[in-house]
DNA sequence: ACACTATGTTACTAATCACTCACATAGTAG
DNA sequence: CTACTATGTGAGTGATTAGTAACATAGTGT
């Protein structure tokens, strides 16, 4: 594994590690079912605004969401839906997981 | 957002942040090809072997990969192959990422 | 100009993570 | 049994991250 790839999947990484937090799952699945202000994301994700302004700040920067400014208002958005096409792979595995855990629960 | 979603939420993000790191990435490409062992693997992406033990560790916590024994040697492969696929949108936002940076290099 | 609202930022603390070294364990081969 | 190999784990350190409170900024309406 030579520099360029290892620069190639640090980028990856940022990009996976953005979409991996809690709340930051839950304000890609909001922005899911259309566009949103800072507002009502965290009126929705129930945390501060601050805090949630931080984790759209992680967001952008990752280039996960894009923002549009509308008078008082910074509205998000995803910036590409597939986004959402990889959380069914995530379940995917939590399915397995479940699975495992199921049939150890049953050699007891 | 209930407690229940939260709950989701949170073990999503543990698949995803487990995928969120250069090595562990490296290693997830990695196995895309097959089965290996730990010190191929460490071989392969250029990491010490406790190290990698260690992120094999999150991977297999998070339900990631998993493991079979083997003689001496732990043998490790893809619990589901779908998590290739949705390395192709990560791509996806970082092309978008890049056609964004070069806007901004154009305005100079 | 003023007060008000939405957002972002600074500074700080607590928590988590990554990495390394040294050691422990399990299996193999002589 | 002994020496060796592959792997995993405890302890420690330095780096990164999450969350909060207080403040700064930008736009709106009177």
């Amino acid at each position: 594994m030579n520099a360029e790839d290892k620069r190639i999947y640090k980028l990856k990484a940022e990009v996976l590690s953005a979409a991996g937090h809690p709340i930051r799952l839950a304000i890609i699945d909001f922005l899911g079912d259309g566009e949103q202000c800072v507002c009502d994301i965290a009126d929705h994700v129930d945390a501060q605004r601050s805090n949630v302004s931080r984790h759209l700040g992680v967001l952008l920067n990752a280039g996960v969401v894009k923002q549009r400014k509308d008078g008082l208002k910074m509205i998000y958005s995803l910036s590409t839906p597939c986004i959402l096409n990889f959380m069914k792979c995530v379940e995917g595995v939590l399915q397995v997981r479940a699975k495992e855990a199921a049939v150890l629960l049953e050699m007891l």
